[in-house]
DNA sequence: GCCTTATGCTCAC
DNA sequence: TGAGCCTAAGGCT
């Protein structure tokens, strides 16, 4: 269920923990087959790209993941039992032997924890990597990765230029919630991020992107890149700031006030205090304060 | 247990 | 625009 902060968060660990080191690669219940190409194989380095990560094993032998809405990697000591369920892929250097105080595979996250206050980008303690339920884990040619690249927009967590971006959305007559979501305009957006980004910039999300000022596109750009940075850190996505907030509480707020709006249909906006509204567009779920994001001119 | 929902995306029509 | 796909958690009965 991951946005561009938990990709990048992902390769950032990942290249800490296994890059540099021959890795074993299987694929337990045979769901990819092409494991076997990779195994035994030298991981060089993690790259993330939006939403998307590459795993680069050498020429040509790129693991590309995608974890759509579903996936998710386990990462953790050598477990000493089978998962269940679904597993697509496990990796861990050669050598890497089972440790007595192993963690349970199926507890989701266990292994560290964004509310305790111990949590880092730093790694400590992975010799595993378990996948399951990505929508993409396959091999890919350094030509595939490059057209992935091609058709992707700017990442703010890659330091990308966001001209091309702010291009796009001022040309067209399509809704600014609905270009934010889109990959091929922005990579690494994801629904929190499109809802709390328009939130915060107090931006109707229903105004055409040609509608929307240039210096507010600008001001949405500079705001996300803190922001994803932030859910990077902490696996949380924390887009409230402390004042806003009913116990005005900083550091970690409590779970009730992490969000604006996202998911806080029918209760009242933080600010103004009118019920949050929830509608679906292109498919997705879109939240926003009809108050503090008024219509202004179309 | 069953139903709904979910930080995504692709493909066919 | 809608169906389909992938898995898990939470709220219900």
């Amino acid at each position: 269920m991951p946005e561009g902060n938990e990709i990048h968060r992902w390769a950032e660990r990942h290249n800490t923990a296994f890059a540099g080191k021959k890795l074993r690669v299987e694929s337990p219940n045979g769901r990819f087959p092409d494991a076997t190409a990779l195994d035994n194989q030298k991981l060089e380095r993690v790259m993330a790209k939006g939403k998307h990560l590459g795993y680069v094993f050498g020429k040509d032998r790129i693991l590309h993941v995608h974890l759509g809405r579903y996936g998710d990697w386990t990462e953790g000591q050598m477990p000493l039992a089978d998962p269940k369920g679904a597993l697509r892929l496990r990796m861990w250097p050669i050598g890497a032997k089972p440790r007595k105080d192993a963690v349970t595979p199926n507890k989701r996250h266990g292994w560290y924890s964004s509310d305790d206050g111990t949590s880092s980008l730093a790694p400590t303690g992975i010799d595993w990597l378990e996948l399951r339920g990505a929508a993409a884990c396959e091999l890919w040619t350094d030509a595939e990765w490059q057209a992935l690249l091609t058709r992707l927009g700017p990442d703010g967590l890659d330091g990308d230029d966001p001209k091309p971006a702010f291009d796009r959305i001022l040309s067209a007559k399509t809704p600014i919630s609905v270009l934010l979501m889109d990959q091929s305009v922005l990579s690494g957006i994801g629904n929190i991020y499109r809802a709390e980004l328009l939130y915060r910039a107090r931006l109707d999300p229903f105004a055409e992107g040609r509608g929307v000022p240039l210096q507010t596109l600008k001001a949405i750009w500079k705001d996300s890149i803190p922001l994803l940075r932030a859910g990077m850190v902490d696996r949380r996505i924390v887009t409230t700031r402390p004042k806003d907030r009913p116990t005005k509480k900083t550091g970690q707020p409590p779970k009730e006030e992490v969000h604006y709006v996202y998911r806080r249909h029918g209760k009242p906006c933080f600010v103004c205090g009118t019920k949050i509204q929830r509608q679906e567009i292109a498919g997705r779920s879109l939240y926003w304060c009809p108050v503090c994001q008024a219509a202004t001119s179309h």
